[in-house]
DNA sequence: GCGTGACATTTTTTT
DNA sequence: AATGTCACGC
């Protein structure tokens, strides 16, 4: 068997993509060909006719890594992919409601809720039923919900235990019977609804598990319950799935991933049928001896080491910056130096914990004329002035959207205020009729706008996608709204950018249709940054550095509290979980990685005094580089640990407090603890201190009567 | 209906 | 610091 296909292959990738038709969980490590496996497995079996393209589901996490399977695909096999069914998780549930959406219970253009849609939905419904907001936070019903959906329970299957959580489920029920009467659908419910769809109609569950022989599963470690019990239901008996996944680079449970799910499929499916793809092709020893290292201080693992043929390579750099600005100035010299020795700006990332983080780097990089692009922030898809686009659309092919319906009744402003909305949603209510059916039969401007929204109907009608919708944003008013706005050009612009995603749309996909343009639009929110211009610095949050990699990387702001997160001491296992973010961030890294801290810090408009992340203690010495390990800061107070001492280091100097970060104190009542961040001055000056006992506690020093230990 | 100022809030992110 | 949310007055 020398199929040109399986040629440079290490022996475990040959035997992942060369497994019989059985399940399979497959380890990949960070680096270790875990994409190419993937696809190679999947043209493999169709090449060797083990399957047809259409008896093959794949599942992947995002729609980048759907489109980059199948460009993969196609570069290898000469067939058509557009039939596959190869998509994220939401994308393929979205096809099979579409497909059987009266099965589904679905009106057949039903509209998909993006977050944004759903959280406004959610206080739409909270003021109607006039539940106190501040008691329950639209917020977290949100989430109440939605992770509620996401572990497979609807609003009677929730187990209320008190008041609190009784009503919680009460407005569950009532935001599920909103969405179905507005026939609109959640992320969450695409999957629920998907779920449900096959559960209880076996003909058609028969037919799929009948189809599907092989499920390929991408980023298997970021699946959640009802993901994982989705692919349960799509697995006839005689289909094999073959998961790929790696325990170490989940960085998702915050938002529901359940690790769990691997260690369940190994004993559900896989039966002990598993490989370990560990030799990674990314990055130099000393990188991956970082990373093996630190991530071996993780209790709950499935257990994995990387290894590479490659040399050592060069150490890895620490910094120890005085401020945030200092370390920004240390980064900007060494992507400029790396740069004159024909490092490209585009191969290098700046990482970070989180977006706030930027600004100071961004600035830095500004001043010094670096080129840099930034990922994250607002993406295309989910600009007001596109979503307000979108909601008329939504509205003229499902006029029961009442959610659409109230983002542009008075946008561009037409006089319709509140008072005669109340009173429109009161008639509306009275005769279980949607907002628009009510104000298709009121009388002045509510009447005109009707009339509007009727003629733009009309006058779309058999035009082309793109024609429609540049009529629909000129006739809304929309166009001259943001031509008389003196800030509304680049708004302008993304409503053209708009008419252009409707022509792309229509040519590349199948179907041109308005309901398909409008779910892609909210399943594919769009890039985060669209210009993808000249060679610049990547700067992004370590999260979306997943799955990237490049020659040198900075990872920045390593200090306790930020990185980790000190929102990750408070949940279970959140340590580990900031620990697999330090890994996949180290891991990004081909030849040279950067440390950096900062012993000050601008946070929220205040300085902030932080000591060196866990993270650094727990890298192995000898792979370290000190760039700038200084003497002990000087001490101008006097007071703190002597010169030698080593960890917990005095991060700060002289701050009048009479303490320094990590000493031990005494508190006449709280006991013994440890000084973990100062804030405030002079007679504000405030001391979070960790007690052994009592928790963590934010004091005074003007009044608590701490004492050194 | 709309502009203004006070007020809180502040992780990570996809779909 | 920066941004969003909300109540209030015109």
């Amino acid at each position: 068997m020398s199929l040109p296909l399986l040629e440079n292959l290490n022996p475990e990738q040959r035997a992942a993509v060369t497994l019989p038709h059985e399940s399979a969980l497959i380890l990949a490590g960070a680096g270790s060909g875990k994409t190419r496996v993937l696809t190679t497995r999947m043209v493999w079996l169709i090449q060797t006719s083990q399957v047809s393209p259409l008896g093959v589901l794949a599942v992947t996490f995002t729609n980048k890594a759907a489109k980059e399977m199948l460009t993969r695909v196609s570069a290898m096999l000469p067939i058509n992919t557009r039939g596959m069914w190869v998509g994220t998780f939401h994308g393929l549930a979205n096809r099979l409601l579409r497909t059987h959406y009266r099965e589904a219970g679905l009106p057949q253009s039903f509209q998909i809720l993006d977050s944004q849609d759903q959280l406004s939905a959610i206080k739409r419904l909270m003021k109607s039923l006039n539940v106190d907001s501040e008691k329950f936070e639209p917020k977290k019903v949100q989430w109440f919900i939605n992770s509620h959906k996401e572990a497979g329970r609807r609003a009677h299957d929730v187990e209320a235990y008190d008041d609190y959580s009784t009503r919680m489920a009460e407005l569950y029920e009532a935001y599920d019977a909103q969405c179905q009467r507005e026939g609109v659908a959640d992320f969450p419910e695409l999957l629920l609804r998907a779920y449900e769809l096959l559960y209880r109609n076996e003909p058609l569950r028969q037919h799929y598990q009948d189809r599907f022989r092989h499920i390929l599963v991408d980023e298997f470690q970021d699946t959640n319950s009802l993901q994982y019990r989705w692919l349960k239901l799509f697995a006839g008996p005689r289909t094999a799935i073959f998961a790929v996944g790696d325990d170490d680079q989940s960085i998702y449970a915050f938002r529901g991933a359940n690790t769990a799910n691997m260690a369940e499929f190994e004993r559900e499916f896989a039966h002990g049928n598993v490989i370990k793809l560990e030799q990674n092709y990314r990055s130099h020893g000393n990188i991956l001896t970082a990373a093996n290292t630190l991530i071996s201080q993780n209790a709950h693992r499935l257990g994995k080491n990387l290894w590479t043929a490659e040399g050592e390579g060069e150490p890895i750099r620490i910094f120890d910056a005085y401020s945030d600005q200092d370390e920004a100035s240390f980064v900007v010299d060494e992507v400029r130096a790396l740069n004159r020795d024909g490092v490209s700006l585009s191969d290098m990332a700046l990482l970070y914990r989180s977006n706030a983080q930027s600004r100071v780097l961004e600035h830095a990089l500004f001043s010094a004329g670096v080129p840099y692009r930034v990922y994250g922030g607002l993406r295309f898809f989910e600009r007001q002035e596109v979503k307000h686009a979108l909601a008329y659309l939504r509205l003229l092919t499902n006029p029961e959207d009442d959610g659409a319906f109230l983002r542009v009744v008075n946008f561009p402003t037409r006089g319709i205020g509140a008072r005669t909305l109340e009173q429109l949603a009161e008639s509306a209510a009275r005769s279980g009729a949607s907002l628009w059916q009510a104000a298709c039969t009121s009388s002045g401007k509510m009447a005109s706008f009707a009339k509007l929204i009727e003629d733009i109907k009309q006058a779309t009608h058999g035009l082309s996608l793109p024609d429609a919708i540049d009529h629909v944003i000129e006739a809304s008013g929309l166009a001259d709204y943001y031509r008389a706005d003196k800030d509304g050009a680049d708004r302008l612009e993304n409503l053209n950018e708009l008419v252009n995603a409707a022509t792309l749309f229509a040519e590349e996909s199948d179907e041109g249709t308005l309901d398909a343009f409008l779910a892609h639009a909210a399943l594919e929110a769009g890039e985060h940054q669209a210009i993808a211009g000249h060679d610049a610095l990547q700067l992004m949050t370590v999260h979306a550095a997943k799955g990237l990699e490049f020659h040198a990387v900075f990872i920045t702001g390593l200090e306790e509290g930020l990185f980790p997160h000190e929102q990750s001491a408070h949940e279970e296992n959140g340590l580990e979980e900031e620990r697999r973010l330090m890994y996949v961030a180290i891991t990004r890294a081909r030849r040279r990685l950067y440390l950096s801290h900062a012993q000050s810090r601008m946070l929220h408009g205040q300085i902030r005094y932080g000591i060196p992340s866990r993270f650094l203690a727990e890298l192995p010495e000898q792979v370290l580089l000190h760039l700038n390990r200084r003497a002990e800061p000087a001490l101008s107070s006097g007071y703190g640990a002597p010169a030698s001492a080593p960890a917990p280091r005095p991060a700060q100097s002289g701050n009048e407090t009479g303490f320094t970060l990590g000493q031990s104190v005494i508190h006449p009542k709280f006991g013994t603890g440890i000084i973990i961040d100062f804030e405030g001055r002079g007679p504000d000056a405030r001391v979070l201190v960790k007690f052994r006992d009592a928790g963590t506690k934010l004091l005074a020093l003007a009044y608590a009567r701490l004492s050194p230990a």
